[in-house]
DNA sequence: GCCGTTTTCGGCCCGACTGTTTTCAGTCG
């Protein structure tokens, strides 16, 4: 049973005690271990073999702990029979839905015998609903509606398209009287992969709420509005996006804005600190706790920060990853940005099943002001990309040398992306390897084997003595397809063993590796390869996103390949005597 | 159920909005 599973069965189970009627405060125990677990590189499974103490771990005690072992041994959790045979699990569906929480499942339940959505659905048809103390027609209405809602799109935004949608609402809201600030808050702000919705704040004189709330909700692309008070409001956009919007006064202005960037973790340790100061963090500012009286802070980020004590964080760091002790320290991350970047270490050109050529992708590159770049187009197995033969890749550097000529200011670089076969053995044999100037390797096929095996495989790739970088490493694509079971702790400990890169691929599908397994790779001193995957010379600018995901990783300047000057480089790529 | 600069018991973040309530519970972020 991998981690995945697990965290899913500790989180269903605490959807399930809620539904019953559990103490909060050990629906909230469970619900910090699944976050803990989530955030896992490891396999639980190989810590357990290695006999390592899982009450180490943030939030996971002795019964937490036992349960993990149990589901681990056999598959299953007593407690968790125990409960399905009272609470049916379709429940933990209900409450899922927009407008329903345990107390109004228990309620449908106990009363309908409504366990899952569909129930719902007819129940709400009979006109069964509205007669439960409780249940109004505004409140059926809305879980009518949460119901579409499930049924069309479930999961998040990527944030590139809520990038794309929120554009014109802020255009929209833009010169609107009154406005003197108005800021993206959440984890939008937070730059996080995909986001659940929006959260707008603007800074505007009390007397000026209503007209702008009015103008708000008035947006053309709006489907409904969701609610609309004198400080907050929410509309559902036609796509589907829900965006919130707070009127704040200037004294409470930068309260908000890191109240509601969050994450919701990070606050919480956040107050923790400030009650032991005997400060009181609220979204309206920073109070002392014994007087209600005028805010110690409020009006900018950086003064609530001040406030207990420590310098401003970026929000990208905002995870309660250690972010509140480096800040308290003073070893916060200094984070790598665009201008650290010299190279793009991975494109594809029409020689596989990328859209522009060499010298066009060269051209942009440099405009870009990189050094270097590496031509990477797919190998042979990759048939449907139209993978290069032995022969083709030969005929390529004819190709890439003409295009040195044509574009004198960048160094390019010839390479691969060298599919790994399902044996582990490498798409090359090792005499067109040794001509390459650097070697990315993939795998692309058979993603379906086991952890154990899946692993295995690319270990095996990673102990070619002329691999480079490792590229996508967990195969993922946002929203599509999950990655392939694989231990990420395991690659990234062999990465090291063996001196080969791991890439962080910045297309916005993929943003492959995680943010998390970044952060692990930071801690043990791998190398990153930030790099764009670019299929046409626009995606180029996926360097972007993928640096975003780099800093939400912590990654400095120091821990990315191309980042390294032109010369330092060169003595990377060169580290192996094979290669010149 | 977890945790400890309040340390083995007694806490555990805090407030807005809605709906169906006649004073507040439920949900959400």
């Amino acid at each position: 049973m991998d981690n995945t599973e697990i965290s899913d069965r500790l989180s269903e189970l605490a959807d399930l005690l809620e539904i019953r009627g559990a103490n909060p405060f050990r629906i909230r125990a469970y619900r910090n271990a699944v976050r803990t677990l989530r955030g896992l590189t490891r396999p639980l499974s190989a810590m357990v073999e290695d006999g390592e103490d899982l009450t180490e771990l943030q939030g996971v005690g002795k019964d937490m702990a036992s349960h993990i072992r149990e589901l681990l041994d056999t598959g299953e959790l007593e407690l968790l029979e125990e409960v399905t045979a009272e609470v049916p699990r379709s429940l933990a569906q209900l409450v899922r839905l927009d407008g329903v929480g345990p107390k109004k499942a228990r309620k449908l339940w106990k009363e309908l015998e409504v366990t899952t959505v569909d129930e719902l659905e007819v129940a709400i048809e009979d006109d069964r609903v509205t007669a439960l103390e409780g249940f109004g027609p505004k409140s059926v209405e809305k879980m009518a509606r949460a119901i579409r809602d499930h049924r069309k799109h479930q999961g998040r935004f990527l944030r590139t398209r809520a990038a794309e949608l929120l554009a014109p609402l802020l255009e929209h809201m833009e010169g609107v009287e009154g406005i003197e600030r108005l800021e993206v808050a959440g984890s939008f702000r937070r730059r996080a992969e995909t986001v659940g919705d929006i959260d707008l704040l603007a800074l505007a004189p009390p007397d000026r709420a209503p007209t702008i709330m009015e103008h708000f909700v008035s947006f053309p692309d709006v489907d409904r509005v969701e609610m609309s008070g004198e400080t907050r409001g929410t509309v559902r956009l036609r796509a589907g996006l829900q965006v919130d919007l707070r009127i704040l006064p200037e004294s409470s202005y930068g309260a908000a804005l890191h109240y509601f960037t969050g994450s919701k973790e990070h606050n919480v340790e956040i107050r923790k600190r400030a009650r032991q100061q005997g400060l009181k963090v609220s979204e309206y500012g920073v109070f002392r706790e014994e007087e209600d009286g005028d805010p110690v802070a409020g009006a900018t980020e950086e003064e609530v920060f001040q406030a207990v004590g420590l310098p401003w964080i970026e929000p990208v760091l905002r995870e309660d990853r250690g972010e509140i002790r480096a800040a308290d320290e003073g070893t916060l991350p200094s984070l790598v940005t665009l201008e650290d970047i010299r190279g793009d270490l991975h494109m594809h050109t029409t020689w596989s099943d990328g859209k522009d050529s060499i010298a066009d992708m060269a051209r942009a590159c440099r405009d870009r002001g990189y050094a270097y770049m590496s031509i990477s187009d797919h190998s042979r197995a990759v048939t449907v990309a139209r993978g290069l033969t032995p022969e083709r890749l030969q005929e390529q550097w004819e190709a890439i040398e003409e295009a040195r000529s044509e574009v004198e200011e960048i160094r390019i670089l010839r390479s691969s992306e060298v599919d790994i076969l399902g044996d582990g053995t490498l798409d090359f044999p090792d005499e067109v390897l040794a001509e390459l100037d650097l070697v990315l390797v993939a795998v692309h096929s058979h993603f379906g084997l086991d952890q154990a095996t899946q692993t295995k495989r690319i270990l095996r790739a990673l102990e070619h003595p002329m691999v480079d970088i490792l590229v996508h490493p967990t195969g993922r694509l946002l929203n599509r397809r999950e990655p392939y079971p694989v231990d990420v702790e395991a690659l990234l400990e062999a990465a090291l063993e063996h001196d080969v890169a791991v890439e962080l691929n910045a297309n916005p599908r993929r943003l492959d590796l995680h943010d998390r397994h970044l952060f692990r790779a930071r801690e043990l001193g791998l190398r990153v390869s930030v790099a764009t995957d670019a299929h046409r010379t626009s995606q180029l600018d996926y360097m972007g996103s993928g640096l975003e995901q780099a800093r939400r990783g912590w990654l400095e300047a120091g821990h990315v390949v191309n980042a390294m000057t032109p010369d330092a480089f060169e003595t990377w790529r060169t580290r192996r005597d094979h290669r010149s």
